[in-house]
DNA sequence: GGGCCGATTGTT
DNA sequence: ACAATCGGCCCG
């Protein structure tokens, strides 16, 4: 489990060419970083992505996997960017742009380690994340949302299974999360 | 324009 | 097991 008291330097920031790589590898190295949104009132929340998941262009279960739409727009454009759906007539849900420009693909944010904040759709109405920030470009910090690196999590603390709330391309293991994290239901975790 | 489905969540 | 709730997308 991630300790109470991490130090990390929030203006830190990712280069692009962190994003530019296969989306499974740069879901991998996610775990650990740090999520971070500046408030309207100027206050700064942040906290560490616990568990995520990976969507690529040959995956049936990602929304680019039928080609370029107004909704999956984003996900062909510059990587390290949002990319921000509206999901069931009432959640949002963030995921962040991989692969080199042209070619779609993201990773989904699924749980940071803040309480309250397991599941996507939790995250983001507790966030106040919503389609606004679709497109934004997390690379840049203190900006309204960004992401900043983390502590080097150990490989052997990241635990991997397949996608949850899929219908097709289930057997893939393109989730992965944080052992013994609280926010990763014991559920999700095993399979 | 119609109808179905969804990368979710909370309740029964 | 199922309801809430509505935009996206496919079909025609």
């Amino acid at each position: 489990m991630l300790g109470s008291f991490i130090v990390v330097d929030l203006s830190k920031s990712y280069l692009p060419e962190f994003f530019a790589r296969p989306t499974v590898k740069v879901a991998r190295d996610l775990i650990g970083a740090v999520l971070c949104m500046q408030h309207s009132d100027n206050k700064v929340q942040s906290a560490q992505i616990v568990e995520v998941e990976a969507y690529t262009k040959d995956d049936p279960a990602c929304h680019a996997f039928r080609g370029r739409t107004k909704r999956t727009e984003v996900m062909f454009g510059p990587p390290g960017h949002a990319y921000v759906y509206f999901i069931y007539g009432m959640y949002f849900c963030l995921n962040v742009v991989t692969e080199p420009e042209g070619t779609p693909g993201a990773v989904l944010v699924r749980a940071v380690d803040f309480a309250g904040c397991d599941g996507p759709g939790k995250l983001c109405r507790r966030w106040g994340i919503t389609g606004e920030h679709n497109g934004m470009n997390l690379l840049q910090p203190d900006s309204q949302l960004w992401l900043s690196p983390g502590p080097q999590i150990r490989s052997t603390q990241i635990g991997v299974g397949r996608r949850i709330g899929i219908s097709q391309a289930t057997e893939r293991r393109w989730r992965f999360f944080l052992k013994d994290n609280p926010m990763v239901s014991r559920q999700k975790a095993s399979r």
